[in-house]
DNA sequence: CGTACCCGATGTGTT
């Protein structure tokens, strides 16, 4: 079938979008490796989707969350494709069917996590396998969370040689030009063997504003003037979970009812708010960045930041999810350099040098069992750092299982060192270039905050673009405007 | 602590 047949049989549309038809194009008859750059809502599940069902064979889908994949699959089940996933919601007789199916060909359409991988019976059925096309949605994460947070993200060249290096699309919204090579490396791609499509980043109908501010009373205030002006949706994020409910309760009361949305609750709360918000029950909710993925609401109209976010990437995909309609709508964000201190704080516990590295594994070595017997406390006190707000013997502990150094776990007093120290965690040099580029996101953030210039022109410039025209709206163009007015420079 | 996966045991909630 072709792919236009495939579009209107399943998808009941007539025709393409943007750069559909060239990327469909490029997989189908060229069968070269693409990765798409393209906004939410731009049709970015297509590109992957129609090639999967035009192949013979199944298609693996990398997918970062299983809420995501959960959606992904409701959705293509409605419209009578055979689709599947694999996580942990089902049980292992339900995982097996699965698999099953998919291996026999009766699920056209496979959504696995990256941790799948770490599972032996999956891999060993799976590398035997002919598939015809490796999809990898949201690849950002490959370089957000590959690092440190969920290192399986970094072994996705490894997956891709497991399946005898299929023909392979990776799909985001937002990528700089060094995490598209970050991207490009982490798949195993030569960068001479995959096209890459842009389909650029303007959303003209967003305002970009920002307020300097140094107390949490002007934060209220700035918030309260937005909610009182603004109808229809809207999200305040928050970096801490703790400030955020701090607010919650501020505006509650003074009468602003709203939902919340944070990493520490069920995933039974987080969906019924999320239906609640996205249904138009709730429209204002206080979150974390654990809010955003796969959030496809048409009508929001402002997405505050009430704390700095980690980087413009960051910054830009969550208020990308404002104004889907195309209707103006705000982004502001509430500059308090004091919260700076907590993006530096995560950046210091995501990041352990390799005297840390090297300091843990030897007392692993030593002392194991007195590990596995007193537990982190333990551990703690031999490392010699008392501090409980200091996390990264948590993020050495998921980089020291990613390289295979340790398995099992503390908290089944089954921990074991396996291997050495790997290079990568060795090496001073490595890990501080790490750590320089994630200083250097937050940086990019600080000079967003303080450019004097167009703030979109600012973003498109971050994102590799050099012939943006000042957006005439933004906090910075308006004042430019009443000075020019004044006859000032 | 911001972000999530995995898994099997335990016990839940009522659209």
């Amino acid at each position: 079938m072709l792919p236009e047949t495939i579009l209107k049989k399943y998808y009941k549309s007539d025709s393409f979008r943007g750069l559909q038809k060239e990327i469909l194009d490029t997989i189908i008859n060229k069968k070269r490796h693409c990765l798409v750059l393209m906004p939410t809502g731009g049709g970015k599940s297509l590109c992957y989707q129609i090639p999967a069902l035009y192949f013979d064979k199944g298609t693996i889908v990398i997918s970062p969350l299983i809420a995501l994949m959960q959606d992904q699959v409701d959705s293509l089940k409605r419209k009578n494709i055979s689709a599947g996933f694999i996580n942990s919601t089902l049980s292992k007789q339900e995982r097996d069917e699965k698999l099953n199916e998919f291996i026999l060909g009766k699920i056209k359409i496979l959504y696995v996590t990256p941790e799948r991988f770490k599972k032996k019976d999956f891999v060993d059925k799976i590398k035997n396998m002919e598939i015809s096309l490796f999809a990898v949605d949201e690849a950002h994460c490959i370089s957000e969370w590959g690092h440190d947070f969920r290192p399986d993200y970094s072994r996705i060249g490894e997956f891709r040689k497991i399946l005898n290096n299929p023909l392979t699309i990776a799909l985001t919204a937002t990528a700089t030009s060094e995490v598209q090579s970050d991207i490009i490396k982490k798949l195993n791609i030569k960068k001479s063997e995959i096209k890459i499509f842009h389909q650029g980043i303007d959303r003209p109908n967003l305002r970009l504003d920002t307020a300097d501010i140094f107390s949490d009373e002007e934060k209220l205030f700035h918030i309260i003037k937005v909610l009182n002006e603004f109808e229809g949706s809207g999200i305040i994020y928050f970096s801490l979970i703790q400030t955020l409910r701090i607010f919650s309760q501020l505006l509650k009361d003074k009468g602003y009812a709203h939902g919340i949305y944070h990493g520490k609750m069920t995933s039974r709360e987080r969906k019924k708010i999320q239906r609640k918000f996205l249904g138009g029950n709730i429209n204002l909710m206080l979150a974390t960045n654990a809010f955003g993925m796969g959030i496809d609401k048409a009508d929001i109209r402002f997405v505050v930041h009430a704390e700095v976010p980690s980087s413009v990437e960051s910054y830009y995909q969550e208020i990308g999810r404002a104004g889907r309609d195309g209707k103006n709508s705000l982004c502001l964000l509430l500059y308090n350099q004091n919260d700076l201190y907590i993006q530096l704080d995560f950046i210091k516990w995501s990041n352990p040098n390799a005297d840390f590295y090297s300091a843990l594994f030897d007392i692993l070595k030593r002392d194991i069992d007195a590990v596995n017997s007193y537990g982190i406390d333990f551990l703690r006190e031999q490392m010699n750092y008392k501090n409980r707000n200091d996390f990264r013997i948590e993020t050495a502990f998921r980089m020291l299982e990613r390289y295979e150094v340790i398995e099992g776990g503390i908290e089944n007093k089954n921990l074991k060192v396996i291997n050495k120290l790997p290079k990568d965690l060795e090496e001073q040099e490595k890990l501080k270039k790490k750590l320089l580029n994630d200083n250097k996101k937050l940086l990019s953030m600080v000079k967003y905050f303080r450019t004097k210039y167009c703030r979109r022109v600012f973003i498109s410039n971050y994102f590799g673009f050099n012939d943006e025209k000042p957006c005439g709206k933004c906090d910075n163009c308006d004042k430019f405007h009443l000075t020019s007015k004044l006859g000032n420079s």
